[in-house]
DNA sequence: CAGGGGGGCGCAATCGATTGCAGTACTCGG
DNA sequence: CCGAGTACTGCAATCGATTGCGCCCCCCTG
């Protein structure tokens, strides 16, 4: 059915290498100019498409990158999905997409189905902080890693930049005359938890500001985890008018222990999130955030995989951070004059 | 470096396509069970993994899925896309997941990009109602659509059962008194505005209702579209008192228009929306639903898909219609009387 | 004891594209 | 006019797994 190189070379009388180098843009220099044309005009005449399978088992590349997330049904992930899509396909690669629920058994799987398909390369943005698993991947495969980075070993990445976001949310609330400001962190186990939560001591420490014990992390990244945490904070800790949590969920459920205590948001309490999921300006009250470039985290990270088939080992490990920026909405006002 | 049927084979003093048949399930009958046993041994302890290029190449089958959606960022999309990734991984597939932006020239695109990949089947979820592609593909391909079923010829889908959301959403809001419910459609060239639209038609007539100027589609699935939409359906007719949104984009916009022109939600007018988007449960007001099981709807579809390529065209052409459920919320309350 | 019937396994072709090597023809410089 | 070089193309092996065909040997039956 589909037409081979063979076709080709038969209707036009020549050898299938030589159709084979007219239609590979790397060799097709080594074509007269001219049995190029006619290569190229029987080609789309027949319609021919290359299979990938056989180029495959040739040269041993796949043009298949595995991308590995904890959850696509995470509103953080199909963002940077997309932009990974977006950006590999147009350079002929195929992303294959997997879940791992951020479960190490289902990791280590899902990597190992990812292997036996010969992927190329790998995307990753499971959040585990320390992973023998990355170490020997990273020996075997180009990799970059999203919306985290390594601590251990210098790894090529692509995250938003941590440190900027949490400053822009504790300067937001200091600006607005807040200085018992608290943090609900993320879970310890967590790089980006972690990170966060390191940048919120800076930032409270560049204004003069304490946190001692005002730095509460939640047992998993879910409403109801800091539903519960957030509210032992509040219960502990009356004089608390400010809250940057460490993502959006986290915000929500601030929101709703808050409630739970009759404080009113943001009159009694201001609260900034982070991500800024979808359709966070239609909660109540529309909540603050800070802005992650999903998209672009995505193709950059992409880009960075790419550069990195092809230079092959001679650039050296890019990390990059990508500038996030505040989002103002209604969950934050002016602290109250006593 | 891994290891290939030859070095089981030559480790163990037999023929590579005496591995081959050992470990392959439907062809081990023919190979003495100790011998079986032996080779099964031997590929693990070499940590044996199947080059899917190689076998692909044999058999012409890449035991690859393509995926058609718009658009990864829709929360409408992740759980689908999760309930086909789990239940084609768990039999050995792998699916590879493109958007079109419901652009029909991306579309196109995007599906010929599959094809030369040689997928195995296709998971469509496109939304247009006429489709020449569709059909073409359908000759040549095992499909099966989801969220969406065909008009001029019969193919395998699974949807939710859109007669029966609608009707819910349509009964809850009469029972609690309304009886001057609009429908904010969706746009006319998608299969579920579409067939929202009608099953809100017979809902509104079962109960012997006015459906006369009471259907406004939208151009466009937005909250956008939907705000402008609302506020011409709102300002022309002032007797109504809920309103059935094609989806919760659609209700959101709704919401917002209502309150533009100064209609307190749920006091003034209820709105039920349709899909149980994430995180509707912390809008404002908190959104009542129609919930859709989106998981399952992408792990039927998936199963469906995997019959169709076993049983080879002796099936029947099945259309699974999955049961949606009232979610009841803040943004419906009964109808003041007056 | 002869012949039929399997069971078990090896042989070799095959899938379609790629690529090192070699051959041919032609050009150009000396 | 010859030799070296170059431009172009063909040949054939190769990637790794699959599978139709056929061989060999053993067992069972008549």
């Amino acid at each position: 059915m589909a037409a081979r190189l063979k076709d080709i070379a038969k209707k036009l009388g020549v050898h299938p290498a030589t159709v084979s180098r007219a239609l590979n843009p790397r060799t097709s220099h080594l074509v007269n100019p001219a049995t190029v044309a006619r290569v190229r005009k029987a080609a789309d005449a027949l319609n021919y498409v290359p299979n990938p399978m056989a180029s495959g088992l040739r040269t041993s590349r796949s043009h298949t990158i595995g991308v590995v997330i904890p959850d696509l049904t995470n509103p953080l992930f199909p963002g940077m999905v997309r932009g990974i899509q977006d950006t590999l396909s147009r350079a002929g690669y195929t992303p294959l997409l997997v879940n791992t629920d951020n479960d190490e058994d289902s990791e280590a799987q899902m990597i190992a189905s990812l292997r036996a398909r010969r992927v190329d390369g790998f995307i990753l943005a499971t959040a585990r902080r320390d992973h023998p698993l990355l170490i020997e991947l990273s020996e075997r495969f180009p990799i970059v890693l999203i919306n985290r980075v390594t601590e251990s070993i210098q790894l090529p990445s692509v995250a938003a930049d941590e440190n900027h976001g949490i400053r822009l949310a504790v300067d937001h609330l200091f600006d607005l005359g807040h200085t018992n400001i608290a943090h609900l962190a993320g879970p310890t186990w967590s790089s980006t938890g972690h990170e966060r939560s390191q940048a919120f001591t800076r930032a409270m420490r560049d204004l003069s500001l304490p946190t001692a014990k005002r730095i509460a992390p939640v047992s998993a990244w879910r409403v109801e985890s800091a539903r519960s945490a957030a509210k032992d904070l509040l219960e502990k800790d009356a004089y608390i008018t400010g809250i940057v949590a460490a993502n959006d969920q986290l915000a929500l459920g601030t929101i709703q222990a808050a409630r739970s205590l009759k404080r009113r948001i943001p009159r009694d309490l201001s609260v900034v999130g982070y991500n800024d999921m979808p359709f966070m300006d239609l909660v109540d009250p529309p909540l603050t955030s800070i802005r992650v470039p999903q998209h672009e985290i995505g193709s950059e990270a992409a880009r960075l995989l790419l550069g990195l088939l092809t230079e092959e080992g001679t650039m050296a490990v890019k990390q990059v951070r990508l500038t996030p920026e505040l989002v103002i909405r209604g969950s934050v006002a002016p602290r109250k004059v006593s």
